[in-house]
DNA sequence: CTCTGTGGGTTCCGTTTTGGAACAGACAAA
DNA sequence: TTTGTCTGTTCCAAAACGGAACCCACAGAG
């Protein structure tokens, strides 16, 4: 299987992938929570390169996490915005730096720290259980098929045929 | 700037890409947190390479995301496992594949579900914050410069100079 | 009305990284 | 002795990337 083909597993994780997976594009992303909006910003702060820069701006656009929107006219110049699917990437983004904050900080401690303005304190994100509100644990999550699979095994199943990949998940129950 | 110099950002998000960024990195982990520990499970799971794969399980040895250990002598031969840094990327897989299921399920539903066992409902990944419990929205959190960037930022500011990087990070109270 | 500056790109080309497939090595079981 | 399994490594062509130059629309200065 080839990268650009992951968006093709019956994985979420690996779709996400396929949309903010490469390189630079989750870097464009923080960079965009933190309020940048223009190509050159974007480049300015991240080095990279205008040619990747514009490619990954237009796919992202294409996808609908960034919308362009004209700050003015003659000459058109656009803001690059995130959309709602853009926002909701915050987990991920916040998730990665709580990561690289506590990991990987050489022992000078975390650059950024963040204010919840409601409780008005300094804040960790923490990852919890919609229903109970505790954290959630790798440990104690118990995986399984959701209905869209479940009814695609079982069809397999009564051809006799079996998908290993959805084998492999149904004996993951250790 | 080139990618594999991303990791000497004074950034947490970079720094952590720096480790799990590169292409078939998180799905690696992704099948880690479902239980795959062999390399040949890897291999069949993900259809990646055996070279890719190889490098990119050393990669994450090397930075003690994983550790290698042996389940038979004569040949010897090692699971991949996670540590307390690898099982710290929780939230990351989890936000991703959340994300995924949410914005990008092609109208077939979230192919897998999650049940949290201590309260036994199926349960949503929500990250919240850690002093109040509230869900974390982007809106409602600032960001400003921890301790270590403030005093880099004020050391700078004596001599004269300006880090364009921080300066806009400065700005971005909007 | 030419000259310089700015924002947002695109083109070109040499360098890295991938993907695919074959090969290697250590042993176990038949 | 042959076959099979697990974990790699080697080699080469194809794709992605990095750097630098170039392009275009327009604004404002001289």
């Amino acid at each position: 299987m080839r990268w650009d083909e992951i968006g093709q597993y019956t994985c979420s994780v690996a779709r996400a992938l396929s949309v903010v997976g490469e390189r630079w594009t989750l870097l464009i992303l923080r960079d965009a929570f933190l309020g940048t909006r223009r190509f050159e910003q974007f480049q300015q702060h991240l080095g990279i390169t205008r040619h990747r820069l514009s490619e990954r701006l237009s796919k992202l656009v294409e996808h609908g996490v960034l919308v362009k929107v004209p700050y003015q006219d003659r000459p058109v110049r656009y803001d690059y915005r995130l959309t709602r699917k853009g926002l909701a990437l915050y987990p991920v983004l916040m998730s990665l730096g709580q990561w690289g904050d506590e990991w990987m900080d050489k022992g000078e401690g975390a650059p950024l720290e963040y204010v919840h303005q409601p409780c008005g304190k300094r804040t960790q994100a923490v990852l919890t259980c919609s229903e109970c509100g505790e954290p959630l644990r790798p440990e104690e999550v118990d995986t399984r098929l959701g209905p869209s699979l479940s009814h695609a095994a079982a069809l397999l199943e009564n051809e006799g045929h079996r998908d290993p990949a959805i084998q492999e998940l149904l004996n993951h129950r250790s």
